[in-house]
DNA sequence: ATCCTATCCTGTAGGC
DNA sequence: TGCCTACAGGATAGGA
């Protein structure tokens, strides 16, 4: 998402905010169109899951896109109009950017540049594993001492940055590592290859554009691609890609996770390993 | 500090 | 067809 608002807003001057006044996450805070007005974005930057539109007088949009949160550009917006948009944003050249999100777990609000960091939601997140890609020695570091699960390790926003539900499953089978494990008790070698599949996966989902499965779209309200490279995600009681297994299907946290019972367990073969 | 749970909200799919 | 439940890409407050 912020590669492609990046090249599509960039450049736009804003000329008017319209929101829902519906509460999202938080209030989105009432001088966030007066805040924006009359200003021209100047750059599209992202921490984590969050996104950082900045334009002139060191004003920046902060958004999260929650569960079903998307942005939508528009050329010439629509005439009808959308259900669960909270946001417009005209510019003055007559296109538009819609913030549509049903389930309003989302989250919008403009705040100073220098202060992005400062901002509550900002300041608690961990290392950004697209900025920096982590290497297996650092987020051993990171889950030294932990009891918690691998896979609640991964969806800490606090830990790691930017890793969700779809992709925490895909990394973990990838890397051929049970999701039930304490976060703590991995080898520097299981260490070693779920920071090289977390790199891998989030750049080959970032270049397909992301995962539709039901509700994303991508900007131009198309599906994103990375569906189609999914290994277990979704895909309960259907064969491992790798070794025809069935996939199971359990819950950590409130949160579905998907694996490879076969794959994923401590005595499992995985290839390129010796024998 | 760490962890676990419930909660916010709407839409959809599937069972009956 | 309607009615019901379960579940969905996330983060956070509050309690243990």
């Amino acid at each position: 998402m912020r590669r492609m608002l990046e090249a599509h807003v960039v450049g736009r001057r804003v000329r008017a905010v319209r929101l829902s006044g519906k509460r999202l996450r938080d209030p989105v805070p009432r001088a966030t169109p007066r805040m924006l007005a009359g200003r021209t974005i100047v750059a599209v930057g992202r921490r984590g899951k969050y996104l950082l539109v900045s334009l002139e007088d060191g004003v920046t949009l902060l958004s999260h896109l929650g569960m079903s949160g998307r942005w939508l550009f528009y050329l010439e917006p629509p005439a009808a109009r959308l259900p669960h948009v909270h946001a417009c944003i005209a510019f003055t050249d007559g296109s538009a950017l819609w913030y549509q999100d049903p389930r309003r777990f989302g989250l919008l609000r403009a705040v100073r540049t220098e202060a992005v960091d400062l901002d509550p939601a900002i300041a608690v997140l961990g290392p950004d594993p697209i900025a920096t890609p982590p290497t297996g020695p650092a987020l051993a570091a990171l889950a030294r001492g932990l009891t918690l699960s691998v896979k609640g390790f991964l969806l800490d926003q606090r830990r790691i940055a930017g890793v969700g539900n779809i992709y925490a499953s895909e990394i973990l089978h990838r890397a051929g590592v049970d999701p039930r494990r304490r976060a703590s008790s991995l080898t520097g070698a299981e260490w070693a290859r779920v920071a090289s599949e977390l790199a891998a996966v989030l750049d080959e989902a970032i270049r397909r554009f992301g995962t539709t499965f039901s509700m994303y779209r991508t900007l131009w309200n198309e599906p994103g691609t990375y569906g189609e490279k999914l290994r277990v995600y979704d895909r309960a009681a259907e064969p491992c890609r790798r070794c025809g297994t069935p996939i199971r299907r359990i819950v950590q946290g409130q949160r579905s996770t998907f694996f490879c019972p076969r794959c994923q367990s401590r005595r499992a073969a995985r290839p390129g390993a010796r024998a």
